[in-house]
DNA sequence: TCGATTTGTTCAGGAGTTGAACTTATCGTC
DNA sequence: GACGATAAGTTCAACTCCTGAACAAATCGA
C-alpha cells in the first residue's frame, strides 16, 4: 500500500493499495448486519466489479476473507454472496510489561479478544531479563495455544511504559521500571517461540491510544489525543487516523509538560511537570487515600476505592480529583492549542473517576482552546478498558495484515 | 500526490506519482553545481532509463523543465544532458495581511524571488474589506507583471494572522487585527485578475515554517517547530517533512499555551498565556523601551532598538529577554515533549533577538525534554528572514506545482 | 581510426484496471 | 409453470504504464 514517496511506483504496487482497499471495505462490512458483497464493495470503492473479483479471489485464496453461506434473499436477481474476514487463520499476540503486572492478549483478525491474561506483581524488583523472560513465556503459551487450533500468528508486539524507539529499537528509559537502554526485543526474543515471529515494540500510551481508534472509541473522531494516567502519564497522539510517534518514537511525553514553572520537583529531573499534580501518586496524596493498595488492573485498588469515595461525595476526594483535572485540563488545552485535535480521550485511571475529573478538564479546555467557539473539543472518556494497551498491541498485529495484506500474503 | 487511502489506484497514478518523483530530482538536482541526467535521475530514483526519459518528455513538453546546454565534459561516453527547472514558465504569488502592514512576493519555480513589496501601514484601523482590496490591488498588478513576461501564474496564497480554515475557508478570528470570520477569499476575487485563479489562505505562521522547510532551513530537519513571534506568538508545526495544520487548520496556536495557570489575563479570554510572557509588547513592556515605534518589517523597529541596547550590554533588556526565553523554552519544551520534534526554529521577532533568548530556550528545553540525553534538540534561528510568511505563501503555491505536476499539465 | 564507455531511445512483454458482453441465479407475474 | 426483469459475478479485448534488452548516438583514449 501507498508507496513511499521517494520511491518509484509500480502496476504492482496499485494491486497492493486496492487489495488493501477492498480488503478495509470487508472488515468495516463484516461488523455489520449485512455482510458486504463482490458489487457493494465495487459501488463502495469506485473499482469496477471485474477488479473487485479478482481481488477478492486473492484474499479468499489468502485465507483473509471468507464468503458467507447465503441469507434470506428479498430483491429480484442474483443473490449476493457476502464476504467477511476470516476468524480462524490469523491471530496477533499483544504483550506488556508495566509497572505492577504483566499481561498478554491475543486477537483474531475481526479483532475479536481470544485470550486475555494478567498476571500480577511488582516488576520493579525484577531485572529487565527477568520480566522479559516471564512475559515472554506467557506470550509462548498463548501463541502455542493458537497454533493448536489451526491459527497462524502474524507477530508480537510488546507494550510497555516508557521512551520506546520503536518499532525496534531499544527502550531508552523507563522511569517508573527504573529500566533504561534495555534491548527488549533481544530480550524476548531468547524465547524460542518468539524468536521466529516479527517481535515489534511500541509506548503503552500510544497502544492504549491504538486501541481507542481501532474500537471506534473517541467518538468516531480520527484526530484525537488520548491521555493514560497511570503511575506516569502518557498520550497517544492520533492525527488524522494515524498514530502519530515522532522523530524517534518519543512522542506524548505529556506527564512532563509543566502546569507551573516552580512546581515541585519530578522524577525526571525537572520541576512542576503535570506528573506531580495529576499522576496516581499525586492524586491519592492529595486525596489523602493510602497508596499501599496494589494499582493493578485486576482487583480492588487505591483507584476503585477513591471512585468510592467520590461516589459518595467525600468532599476532599472530590476537591482533589478536580485538582488534578483542572492541572490535566491546562496541559491539554495547550495540547490542544498546538494540534487542534477534536477530541480527548480520558484513559488509564482517568476512565473511572471521569466523572469527576472530566469537568474540569473540560472547563480549563473550554477556557483556553482559542478554537473552541468555533469547533468544541470533546473530552470523553475511554471507552476501551483498563488493558486498552495490550489490547491495542495485539490489534496492531492484526491491523499490520489488515493495511497490508499483499506482504502478508508473500510472507505466508 | 499519492492516491488517497480511500480511494481506487489506477494505474494512471503511477505515471503521476512517477512524474512528481523525477520533477523532485531535478528541483534538487537544479541547485547543485552539476544539473541531473536523465540517466543520473534513473540511478537516483530506481526507475529505468527508459521510464525517466518518457516522463521528463512530459515535463518538458509542459514547460516545466528544460535541457541544458551542454557543458565542459570530462569522461568517456556519450555526454550527459542536464535537466533544470524553467523559471520563465510558471509564478507563484504570495501576499500577506499583517498588523502594521501589506505585502506581496512573487517567486518562479526554482524558488528564486521575482518581486517583493512591502507596503506599511496599520490595518487594525482599516476593515477587512478595504484592507483585503488594497492587498488584492498589490497582488494584480504583480501578476500583471509575470503575465507580461509571459509567464503563468498557478495560484495565490495568502497569510493571515489568526484562526484560518485552510485553504479555503474563512478566516475565523485574527485577534491582533480584529477580524472575526471574514470570507477572505470571497473578498479578495473581487478583484477581476485574482477571480480566475486558484487563491487559497493560510496561517502566517505556518506558511512561515514552510518558508523554512523549502529553504532547506532548520539544519535539514524535516521534524520542526518553527515559532514565529510578532505582536502574537504562532507556531508551524512541520512533521515528516509535510506541515501539519490540525483537523480545522488551527494548529500552532503555541502564543495561548499558558506558562503559569493564574497568570495576567490574555486578550484571548484566558490567562497566564506565552503571549504574556513573550509577546512583542510584553518584551518591550520588560525591557522600558515603548511601544510607540512601528514594528514594521521596513524601516528600524522597537525590536531594532532592543537588539541594539542588548547587544551594548543593557542589563534590564538582557534580563527581560532572558525572561521571554525562559516562558518561550517552557511551552517550546512541552511541544516537544508531545510532538517529539528534533529542531525548534526561532522566528520573526525571534531571529534578530536569538542570540540571547535563544540560550535560554535552549537550557529550559534541556532540561525539560525527556528524550534530550539521548536526541539533543536542537534550537536555531530561522535562516529565511522576517518576511518569512509572504516567502511561505508564494513558495507554497509553485510547490502545489511541483508536488503535483499532473494536476498542473491537465489544467494548463 | 577503432574500441571502450556512457547516454538516451525503441520496442516487445508483462502487470493491472476498465468496460462491455456474457453467464448465473433469483423474483414476480401471467 | 414459463418468461421477462433484475442483479451478481465472470470473461475478455483494449488501454496504460513500467521493465529490460537491444540499439543508436556521442565522446574519450590509444
Amino acid at each position: 500500500m501507498s508507496t513511499p514517496r521517494n520511491e518509484p511506483a509500480r502496476t504492482g504496487g496499485v494491486r497492493e493499495h486496492n487489495l488493501a482497499l477492498v480488503l478495509r471495505q470487508v472488515a468495516q462490512g463484516s461488523r455489520t448486519a449485512t455482510p458486504p458483497s463482490r458489487a457493494d464493495i465495487a459501488a463502495a470503492t469506485g473499482l469496477t466489479r471485474a477488479t473487485v473479483s479478482s481481488l477478492v479471489d486473492v484474499l479468499v485464496g489468502a485465507g483473509l476473507v471468507e464468503e458467507l453461506a447465503p441469507v434470506a434473499r428479498t430483491r429480484a436477481g442474483r443473490p449476493a454472496t457476502g464476504l467477511a474476514l476470516r476468524a480462524d487463520a490469523v491471530s496477533g499476540v499483544g504483550l506488556e510489561v508495566n509497572v505492577d503486572y504483566l499481561a498478554v492478549c491475543v486477537v483474531d483478525l475481526t479483532g475479536a479478544v481470544r485470550h486475555r491474561r494478567v498476571v500480577d506483581g511488582d516488576q520493579r524488583t525484577r531485572t529487565p531479563a527477568t520480566a522479559l523472560r516471564r512475559v515472554a513465556r506467557l506470550g509462548a503459551r498463548a501463541i502455542a495455544g493458537e497454533r493448536a487450533t489451526g491459527r497462524a500468528v502474524a507477530g508480537v508486539t510488546i507494550a510497555l511504559p516508557g521512551l520506546v524507539q520503536a518499532p525496534h529499537g531499544p527502550l531508552r528509559l523507563a522511569p517508573n521500571l527504573g529500566w533504561r537502554d534495555v534491548d527488549v526485543v533481544g530480550l524476548l526474543t531468547r524465547e524460542p517461540t518468539l524468536a521466529g515471529l516479527p517481535v515489534t515494540i511500541d509506548n503503552e500510551a500510544d497502544l492504549a491510544a491504538l486501541a481507542e481508534l481501532y474500537a471506534g472509541g473517541a467518538g468516531g473522531s480520527t484526530s484525537f489525543v488520548h491521555v493514560s494516567g497511570e503511575v506516569g502519564i502518557g498520550a497517544g497522539i492520533v492525527l488524522d487516523g494515524r498514530l502519530y510517534r515522532g522523530r524517534h518514537g518519543w512522542s506524548g511525553e505529556i506527564g512532563h509538560v509543566a502546569v507551573r514553572p516552580d512546581g515541585p520537583a519530578c522524577r525526571c529531573g525537572a520541576g512542576g511537570c503535570l506528573e506531580q499534580y495529576a499522576g496516581q501518586e499525586a492524586i491519592l496524596r492529595a486525596a489523602g487515600v493510602p497508596a499501599d493498595a496494589a494499582t493493578s488492573m485486576g482487583g480492588s485498588s487505591a483507584v476503585d476505592r477513591i471512585a468510592g469515595l467520590a461516589r459518595a461525595g467525600h468532599p476532599e476526594v472530590r476537591a482533589a480529583l478536580a485538582g488534578a483535572g483542572a492541572a490535566l485540563g491546562l496541559v491539554v488545552a495547550g495540547a490542544v492549542n498546538l494540534l487542534d485535535v477534536d477530541t480527548v480521550v480520558l484513559g488509564g485511571i482517568y476512565a473511572p473517576l471521569a466523572e469527576w475529573i472530566g469537568p474540569a478538564v473540560a472547563a480549563e479546555v473550554d477556557r483556553r482552546v482559542l478554537g473552541a467557539p468555533w469547533a468544541p473539543v470533546e473530552v470523553r472518556a475511554s471507552s476501551v478498558g483498563p488493558d486498552a494497551a495490550v489490547l491495542g498491541a495485539a490489534r496492531s498485529v492484526v491491523q499490520g495484515v489488515l493495511d497490508d495484506p499483499a506482504s502478508w500474503l508473500t510472507a505466508a
